[in-house]
DNA sequence: GAAGTGATGATACAAAGTCCCATCACAGTA
DNA sequence: TACTGTGATGGGACTTTGTATCATCACTTC
Protein backbone atom coordinates (compact mmCIF):
# COMPACT_ATOMS: atom_id res chain seq x y z
CA UNK A 1 0.00 0.00 0.00
CA UNK A 2 1.48 3.07 -1.36
CA UNK A 3 1.21 6.34 0.76
CA UNK A 4 -0.76 9.13 0.58
CA UNK A 5 -4.04 7.22 0.76
CA UNK A 6 -7.07 9.03 1.81
CA UNK A 7 -9.13 8.95 4.85
CA UNK A 8 -5.97 7.85 6.79
CA UNK A 9 -8.05 8.86 10.01
CA UNK A 10 -10.90 6.37 9.24
CA UNK A 11 -8.94 3.53 8.42
CA UNK A 12 -7.53 4.06 11.99
CA UNK A 13 -9.94 3.74 14.45
CA UNK A 14 -11.54 0.87 11.99
CA UNK A 15 -8.10 -1.15 12.65
CA UNK A 16 -8.15 -0.28 15.74
CA UNK A 17 -11.70 -1.65 16.48
CA UNK A 18 -10.97 -4.91 14.46
CA UNK A 19 -7.50 -5.32 16.38
CA UNK A 20 -9.20 -4.86 19.63
CA UNK A 21 -11.89 -7.32 19.00
CA UNK A 22 -9.44 -9.48 17.68
CA UNK A 23 -6.86 -9.80 20.85
CA UNK A 24 -8.43 -7.17 23.27
CA UNK A 25 -7.34 -3.63 24.02
CA UNK A 26 -4.42 -4.21 26.18
CA UNK A 27 -2.60 -6.46 24.07
CA UNK A 28 -2.54 -4.76 20.83
CA UNK A 29 0.01 -2.28 20.59
CA UNK A 30 -0.15 1.06 18.66
CA UNK A 31 2.24 -0.29 16.35
CA UNK A 32 0.03 -2.93 15.03
CA UNK A 33 -3.01 -0.68 14.18
CA UNK A 34 -0.56 1.93 12.31
CA UNK A 35 0.87 -1.05 10.61
CA UNK A 36 -2.35 -2.45 10.20
CA UNK A 37 -4.22 0.96 8.58
CA UNK A 38 -0.82 1.11 6.41
CA UNK A 39 0.73 3.54 8.79
CA UNK A 40 3.28 4.16 11.21
CA UNK A 41 3.13 5.19 14.92
CA UNK A 42 4.12 8.36 14.41
CA UNK A 43 0.99 8.59 12.04
CA UNK A 44 -1.21 7.48 14.47
CA UNK A 45 0.10 9.75 17.39
CA UNK A 46 -0.71 12.64 14.64
CA UNK A 47 -4.30 12.34 14.26
CA UNK A 48 -4.94 10.83 18.27
CA UNK A 49 -3.57 12.04 21.28
CA UNK A 50 -3.14 8.58 22.90
CA UNK A 51 -3.66 5.47 22.10
CA UNK A 52 -7.64 5.67 23.69
CA UNK A 53 -9.18 8.90 22.27
CA UNK A 54 -9.19 6.47 18.88
CA UNK A 55 -12.35 5.10 20.12
CA UNK A 56 -13.69 8.73 21.20
CA UNK A 57 -14.97 9.70 17.90
CA UNK A 58 -18.37 11.55 17.62
CA UNK A 59 -17.99 13.20 21.21
CA UNK A 60 -17.32 16.64 20.27
CA UNK A 61 -20.24 16.77 18.02
CA UNK A 62 -22.73 14.79 20.12
CA UNK A 63 -21.94 18.06 22.73
CA UNK A 64 -22.35 20.46 20.53
CA UNK A 65 -25.64 18.92 19.25
CA UNK A 66 -26.90 18.79 22.71
CA UNK A 67 -25.95 22.47 23.74
CA UNK A 68 -27.64 23.77 20.30
CA UNK A 69 -30.53 21.58 20.94
CA UNK A 70 -30.85 22.99 24.56
CA UNK A 71 -30.34 26.86 23.05
CA UNK A 72 -32.82 26.15 20.59
CA UNK A 73 -35.78 25.43 22.65
CA UNK A 74 -38.45 28.37 23.59
CA UNK A 75 -37.87 30.72 26.51
CA UNK A 76 -40.91 29.42 28.21
CA UNK A 77 -39.85 25.74 27.77
CA UNK A 78 -39.10 23.82 31.21
CA UNK A 79 -35.60 22.29 32.21
CA UNK A 80 -36.90 19.10 31.08
CA UNK A 81 -38.63 20.57 27.83
CA UNK A 82 -35.23 21.38 27.68
CA UNK A 83 -33.45 18.45 27.77
CA UNK A 84 -36.04 16.93 25.51
CA UNK A 85 -35.25 19.44 22.81
CA UNK A 86 -31.51 18.71 22.72
CA UNK A 87 -32.09 14.89 22.23
CA UNK A 88 -34.04 15.50 19.44
CA UNK A 89 -30.90 17.50 18.24
CA UNK A 90 -28.47 14.81 19.64
CA UNK A 91 -30.76 12.41 17.64
CA UNK A 92 -28.82 13.12 14.74
CA UNK A 93 -25.96 11.96 15.33
CA UNK A 94 -27.24 8.65 15.67
CA UNK A 95 -28.28 6.90 11.69
CA UNK A 96 -28.41 3.93 10.94
CA UNK A 97 -25.17 3.58 9.10
CA UNK A 98 -22.82 4.33 12.22
CA UNK A 99 -24.81 1.79 14.31
CA UNK A 100 -22.61 -1.02 14.41
CA UNK A 101 -19.55 1.26 14.34
CA UNK A 102 -21.05 1.74 17.66
CA UNK A 103 -21.88 -1.59 18.90
CA UNK A 104 -18.56 -2.83 18.50
CA UNK A 105 -16.94 0.60 20.24
CA UNK A 106 -19.55 -0.32 23.13
CA UNK A 107 -18.14 -4.05 23.29
CA UNK A 108 -14.31 -2.93 23.09
CA UNK A 109 -15.52 -0.17 26.17
CA UNK A 110 -16.98 -2.90 27.90
CA UNK A 111 -13.83 -5.04 27.71
CA UNK A 112 -11.21 -3.05 29.40
CA UNK A 113 -10.87 -0.84 32.17
CA UNK A 114 -8.77 1.98 30.29
CA UNK A 115 -11.82 2.62 27.72
CA UNK A 116 -14.09 2.75 30.77
CA UNK A 117 -12.17 5.22 32.03
CA UNK A 118 -12.14 7.28 29.06
CA UNK A 119 -15.78 6.50 28.46
CA UNK A 120 -16.37 8.10 31.89
CA UNK A 121 -14.74 11.35 31.12
CA UNK A 122 -16.77 11.29 27.90
CA UNK A 123 -19.79 11.54 30.38
CA UNK A 124 -18.91 14.02 32.43
CA UNK A 125 -18.28 16.08 29.59
CA UNK A 126 -22.03 15.01 28.30
CA UNK A 127 -22.77 16.32 31.64
CA UNK A 128 -21.38 19.31 31.50
CA UNK A 129 -22.48 20.32 28.70
CA UNK A 130 -26.06 20.18 29.41
CA UNK A 131 -25.77 21.51 32.48
CA UNK A 132 -24.04 24.54 31.16
CA UNK A 133 -26.20 25.09 28.04
CA UNK A 134 -29.04 25.05 30.61
CA UNK A 135 -27.93 27.35 32.99
CA UNK A 136 -27.11 29.94 30.00
CA UNK A 137 -30.76 29.76 29.95
CA UNK A 138 -30.84 31.10 33.87
CA UNK A 139 -31.53 27.58 35.35
CA UNK A 140 -30.04 27.22 38.44
CA UNK A 141 -27.09 25.30 39.41
CA UNK A 142 -28.38 22.58 41.49
CA UNK A 143 -31.84 21.84 38.77
CA UNK A 144 -29.48 22.09 36.30
CA UNK A 145 -27.08 19.28 37.55
CA UNK A 146 -29.78 17.41 38.04
CA UNK A 147 -31.37 18.12 34.53
CA UNK A 148 -28.13 17.34 33.23
CA UNK A 149 -27.99 13.97 34.50
CA UNK A 150 -30.94 12.90 33.91
CA UNK A 151 -30.77 13.79 29.85
CA UNK A 152 -27.36 11.63 29.96
CA UNK A 153 -29.37 9.02 31.81
CA UNK A 154 -32.07 9.09 28.71
CA UNK A 155 -29.36 9.49 26.45
CA UNK A 156 -27.19 6.42 27.48
CA UNK A 157 -30.61 4.34 28.04
CA UNK A 158 -31.40 5.17 24.33
CA UNK A 159 -28.19 4.40 22.80
CA UNK A 160 -28.23 0.99 24.44
CA UNK A 161 -31.74 0.30 23.32
CA UNK A 162 -31.50 1.69 19.95
CA UNK A 163 -28.20 -0.59 19.05
CA UNK A 164 -30.45 -3.57 20.19
CA UNK A 165 -33.82 -2.38 18.49
CA UNK A 166 -35.54 -3.49 15.55
CA UNK A 167 -35.83 -0.16 13.99
CA UNK A 168 -32.27 1.64 13.50
CA UNK A 169 -34.49 4.82 12.39
CA UNK A 170 -36.13 5.42 16.01
CA UNK A 171 -33.39 6.92 17.70
CA UNK A 172 -35.79 9.83 18.41
CA UNK A 173 -38.87 7.82 19.69
CA UNK A 174 -36.58 5.85 21.56
CA UNK A 175 -34.49 8.44 23.70
CA UNK A 176 -37.94 10.21 24.48
CA UNK A 177 -39.13 6.61 25.89
CA UNK A 178 -36.57 7.06 27.79
CA UNK A 179 -36.99 10.31 28.90
CA UNK A 180 -40.45 9.46 30.05
CA UNK A 181 -39.83 6.45 32.24
CA UNK A 182 -37.18 8.76 33.89
CA UNK A 183 -40.49 10.67 34.88
CA UNK A 184 -42.21 8.08 35.76
CA UNK A 185 -39.01 6.87 37.77
CA UNK A 186 -38.50 9.96 39.37
CA UNK A 187 -42.05 9.87 41.12
CA UNK A 188 -41.06 6.81 42.85
CA UNK A 189 -38.13 8.32 44.79
CA UNK A 190 -39.60 9.37 48.10
CA UNK B 1 16.56 7.57 55.38
CA UNK B 2 17.12 3.53 56.25
CA UNK B 3 14.55 1.03 54.61
CA UNK B 4 12.10 -0.01 57.02
CA UNK B 5 10.50 2.74 58.18
CA UNK B 6 6.87 2.41 58.80
CA UNK B 7 3.80 3.77 56.70
CA UNK B 8 5.40 3.75 53.91
CA UNK B 9 2.29 3.77 51.76
CA UNK B 10 1.31 7.25 53.55
CA UNK B 11 4.54 8.81 52.82
CA UNK B 12 4.46 7.86 49.18
CA UNK B 13 0.68 9.43 48.87
CA UNK B 14 1.93 12.86 50.62
CA UNK B 15 5.38 12.82 48.92
CA UNK B 16 3.00 12.19 45.27
CA UNK B 17 0.74 15.49 46.84
CA UNK B 18 4.15 17.65 47.86
CA UNK B 19 5.55 16.99 43.82
CA UNK B 20 1.98 17.52 42.60
CA UNK B 21 1.38 20.86 43.96
CA UNK B 22 4.41 22.40 43.56
CA UNK B 23 5.26 21.13 39.87
CA UNK B 24 2.11 19.49 38.76
CA UNK B 25 1.14 16.14 38.27
CA UNK B 26 2.71 15.50 34.50
CA UNK B 27 6.19 16.83 35.38
CA UNK B 28 6.43 15.07 38.03
CA UNK B 29 7.87 10.91 37.74
CA UNK B 30 7.16 8.22 39.89
CA UNK B 31 11.09 7.99 40.23
CA UNK B 32 10.46 11.71 41.88
CA UNK B 33 7.51 10.55 44.25
CA UNK B 34 9.48 7.41 45.09
CA UNK B 35 12.83 9.30 46.26
CA UNK B 36 11.44 11.67 47.89
CA UNK B 37 9.50 9.37 50.20
CA UNK B 38 12.57 7.33 50.92
CA UNK B 39 11.67 4.71 48.34
CA UNK B 40 12.84 3.52 45.05
CA UNK B 41 10.44 3.01 41.67
CA UNK B 42 9.87 -0.59 42.12
CA UNK B 43 8.42 -0.01 45.65
CA UNK B 44 5.76 2.36 44.67
CA UNK B 45 4.21 -0.03 41.62
CA UNK B 46 4.12 -2.11 44.88
CA UNK B 47 1.72 -0.09 46.48
CA UNK B 48 -0.21 1.53 43.37
CA UNK B 49 -1.25 -0.13 40.06
CA UNK B 50 -0.41 2.96 38.33
CA UNK B 51 0.72 6.64 39.14
CA UNK B 52 -2.75 8.61 39.30
CA UNK B 53 -4.15 5.46 41.84
CA UNK B 54 -1.72 7.24 44.74
CA UNK B 55 -4.69 10.21 45.06
CA UNK B 56 -7.48 7.66 45.47
CA UNK B 57 -7.08 6.80 48.77
CA UNK B 58 -10.75 5.72 49.83
CA UNK B 59 -12.82 5.06 47.58
CA UNK B 60 -13.13 1.18 48.19
CA UNK B 61 -13.99 2.32 51.66
CA UNK B 62 -16.49 4.97 50.56
CA UNK B 63 -18.49 2.38 48.02
CA UNK B 64 -18.56 0.47 51.06
CA UNK B 65 -19.85 2.60 53.67
CA UNK B 66 -22.95 3.55 50.86
CA UNK B 67 -23.72 -0.18 50.52
CA UNK B 68 -23.76 -0.80 53.80
CA UNK B 69 -25.52 2.23 54.56
CA UNK B 70 -28.18 1.36 52.52
CA UNK B 71 -28.67 -2.04 53.37
CA UNK B 72 -28.52 -0.85 56.80
CA UNK B 73 -31.88 1.27 55.85
CA UNK B 74 -35.30 0.32 57.64
CA UNK B 75 -37.57 -1.96 55.11
CA UNK B 76 -40.29 1.11 54.80
CA UNK B 77 -37.77 3.65 53.62
CA UNK B 78 -38.20 5.08 50.28
CA UNK B 79 -35.16 5.15 47.74
CA UNK B 80 -34.64 8.58 48.68
CA UNK B 81 -34.76 7.91 52.35
CA UNK B 82 -32.24 5.06 51.80
CA UNK B 83 -30.21 7.46 50.10
CA UNK B 84 -30.04 9.65 53.14
CA UNK B 85 -29.29 6.96 55.31
CA UNK B 86 -26.21 6.10 53.19
CA UNK B 87 -25.09 9.86 53.42
CA UNK B 88 -25.40 9.41 57.12
CA UNK B 89 -22.69 6.09 57.02
CA UNK B 90 -20.27 8.00 54.34
CA UNK B 91 -19.78 11.13 56.42
CA UNK B 92 -17.70 9.15 59.37
CA UNK B 93 -14.97 8.60 56.72
CA UNK B 94 -15.14 12.89 56.62
CA UNK B 95 -13.14 13.60 59.50
CA UNK B 96 -11.86 17.14 60.58
CA UNK B 97 -7.92 15.24 60.29
CA UNK B 98 -8.42 14.72 56.82
CA UNK B 99 -9.81 17.66 55.35
CA UNK B 100 -6.74 19.41 54.44
CA UNK B 101 -5.91 16.20 52.77
CA UNK B 102 -8.90 15.95 50.70
CA UNK B 103 -8.54 19.69 50.20
CA UNK B 104 -4.87 19.07 48.63
CA UNK B 105 -6.26 16.36 46.47
CA UNK B 106 -9.17 18.09 44.89
CA UNK B 107 -6.90 21.02 43.49
CA UNK B 108 -4.29 18.03 42.22
CA UNK B 109 -7.51 16.74 40.26
CA UNK B 110 -8.87 19.88 38.66
CA UNK B 111 -5.00 20.95 37.32
CA UNK B 112 -4.59 17.17 35.58
CA UNK B 113 -6.92 16.38 32.89
CA UNK B 114 -5.75 12.95 33.68
CA UNK B 115 -6.19 12.86 37.11
CA UNK B 116 -9.60 13.83 36.10
CA UNK B 117 -10.33 11.06 34.26
CA UNK B 118 -9.26 8.60 36.97
CA UNK B 119 -12.02 10.70 39.21
CA UNK B 120 -14.91 10.25 36.62
CA UNK B 121 -14.17 6.44 37.00
CA UNK B 122 -14.50 6.87 40.91
CA UNK B 123 -17.87 8.99 40.50
CA UNK B 124 -19.14 6.12 38.40
CA UNK B 125 -18.11 3.53 41.20
CA UNK B 126 -19.78 5.44 43.51
CA UNK B 127 -23.14 5.69 41.57
CA UNK B 128 -23.02 1.85 40.87
CA UNK B 129 -22.52 1.49 44.44
CA UNK B 130 -25.85 3.74 45.33
CA UNK B 131 -27.44 1.84 42.85
CA UNK B 132 -26.57 -1.52 43.32
CA UNK B 133 -27.31 -1.80 46.17
CA UNK B 134 -30.49 -0.08 45.82
CA UNK B 135 -32.02 -2.79 43.50
CA UNK B 136 -31.17 -5.15 46.07
CA UNK B 137 -33.58 -3.75 47.84
CA UNK B 138 -36.16 -4.39 45.44
CA UNK B 139 -36.01 -0.66 43.48
CA UNK B 140 -36.54 -1.35 39.60
CA UNK B 141 -33.04 -0.10 37.89
CA UNK B 142 -34.17 3.30 36.45
CA UNK B 143 -35.55 4.29 39.89
CA UNK B 144 -32.18 2.86 41.31
CA UNK B 145 -29.96 4.76 38.37
CA UNK B 146 -31.88 8.09 39.42
CA UNK B 147 -31.43 7.70 43.12
CA UNK B 148 -27.76 7.09 42.70
CA UNK B 149 -27.29 9.69 40.70
CA UNK B 150 -28.93 12.40 43.19
CA UNK B 151 -26.95 10.44 46.18
CA UNK B 152 -23.55 11.15 44.41
CA UNK B 153 -24.43 14.53 43.60
CA UNK B 154 -25.15 15.29 47.02
CA UNK B 155 -22.31 13.90 48.13
CA UNK B 156 -20.15 15.49 45.76
CA UNK B 157 -21.96 18.94 46.86
CA UNK B 158 -21.22 18.12 50.51
CA UNK B 159 -17.89 17.64 50.03
CA UNK B 160 -17.16 20.90 48.14
CA UNK B 161 -18.93 22.95 50.88
CA UNK B 162 -17.37 21.00 53.61
CA UNK B 163 -14.10 21.61 52.71
CA UNK B 164 -14.73 25.24 52.49
CA UNK B 165 -17.15 25.07 55.94
CA UNK B 166 -16.19 26.65 59.05
CA UNK B 167 -17.40 24.02 60.70
CA UNK B 168 -15.40 20.57 60.10
CA UNK B 169 -17.25 18.00 61.81
CA UNK B 170 -20.73 19.27 60.12
CA UNK B 171 -20.11 17.18 56.83
CA UNK B 172 -23.44 14.70 58.41
CA UNK B 173 -25.76 17.78 58.30
CA UNK B 174 -24.12 19.83 55.26
CA UNK B 175 -24.66 16.07 53.26
CA UNK B 176 -28.26 16.21 54.22
CA UNK B 177 -28.95 19.88 53.67
CA UNK B 178 -27.24 19.19 50.47
CA UNK B 179 -29.69 16.30 49.38
CA UNK B 180 -32.49 18.56 50.95
CA UNK B 181 -31.63 21.50 47.96
CA UNK B 182 -31.77 18.37 45.40
CA UNK B 183 -35.29 17.37 46.50
CA UNK B 184 -36.04 20.90 46.00
CA UNK B 185 -34.68 21.16 42.69
CA UNK B 186 -35.87 18.31 41.52
CA UNK B 187 -39.83 19.80 41.92
CA UNK B 188 -38.60 22.43 39.80
CA UNK B 189 -37.63 20.05 36.81
CA UNK B 190 -40.50 20.34 34.81
C1' DG C 1 24.02 -17.58 65.24
C1' DA C 2 21.63 -19.88 61.46
C1' DA C 3 17.61 -20.09 58.85
C1' DG C 4 13.44 -18.09 57.37
C1' DT C 5 10.34 -14.19 56.11
C1' DG C 6 8.79 -10.01 54.16
C1' DA C 7 9.72 -5.55 52.42
C1' DT C 8 12.81 -3.35 49.51
C1' DG C 9 16.47 -2.43 45.75
C1' DA C 10 18.18 -3.16 41.18
C1' DT C 11 18.05 -4.35 36.59
C1' DA C 12 16.10 -5.44 32.20
C1' DC C 13 12.36 -4.97 29.36
C1' DA C 14 7.92 -3.65 26.52
C1' DA C 15 4.98 -0.18 25.21
C1' DA C 16 3.15 4.72 25.37
C1' DG C 17 3.99 9.11 24.02
C1' DT C 18 7.23 13.21 22.51
C1' DC C 19 10.60 15.43 19.40
C1' DC C 20 12.97 16.35 15.58
C1' DC C 21 14.45 15.73 11.11
C1' DA C 22 14.50 13.24 6.70
C1' DT C 23 11.74 11.85 2.89
C1' DC C 24 8.28 11.27 -0.31
C1' DA C 25 4.09 12.57 -3.26
C1' DC C 26 2.02 16.00 -5.40
C1' DA C 27 1.12 20.82 -7.17
C1' DG C 28 2.42 24.87 -9.33
C1' DT C 29 5.59 27.24 -12.22
C1' DA C 30 8.81 28.24 -15.87
C1' DT D 1 11.39 18.67 -18.45
C1' DA D 2 13.20 20.68 -14.40
C1' DC D 3 12.74 23.44 -10.24
C1' DT D 4 10.55 24.50 -5.96
C1' DG D 5 7.33 24.58 -2.25
C1' DT D 6 4.07 22.28 0.80
C1' DG D 7 2.03 18.91 3.55
C1' DA D 8 1.61 14.25 5.00
C1' DT D 9 4.37 10.57 6.28
C1' DG D 10 8.51 7.68 7.91
C1' DG D 11 12.10 6.87 11.11
C1' DG D 12 14.83 7.02 14.98
C1' DA D 13 16.23 8.75 19.54
C1' DC D 14 14.48 9.65 23.84
C1' DT D 15 11.63 9.87 28.40
C1' DT D 16 8.28 7.78 31.18
C1' DT D 17 5.02 4.33 32.64
C1' DG D 18 4.35 -0.15 34.06
C1' DT D 19 5.87 -5.35 34.43
C1' DA D 20 8.80 -9.06 35.73
C1' DT D 21 12.50 -11.16 37.98
C1' DC D 22 16.16 -11.73 40.99
C1' DA D 23 19.19 -10.03 44.61
C1' DT D 24 19.55 -7.91 49.14
C1' DC D 25 18.69 -6.23 53.55
C1' DA D 26 16.38 -5.93 58.26
C1' DC D 27 14.27 -8.32 61.52
C1' DT D 28 12.35 -12.49 63.81
C1' DT D 29 12.55 -17.05 65.66
C1' DC D 30 14.38 -20.99 67.22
Amino acid sequence: MSRWEPEARERLVRAALDLFSEQGYDSTTVAEIAERAGLTKSTFFRYFPDKREVLAAGQDTLCKLIEEGIAAAPVSASPLEAVAAALDAASTAFVPERRDLGERMEAAIAASSELQERDALKRLGLTNAFAKALENRGVDDMTASLAAELGVLALKRAQSDWSKSANPTAFREIAHQSLKELRTANSKLS
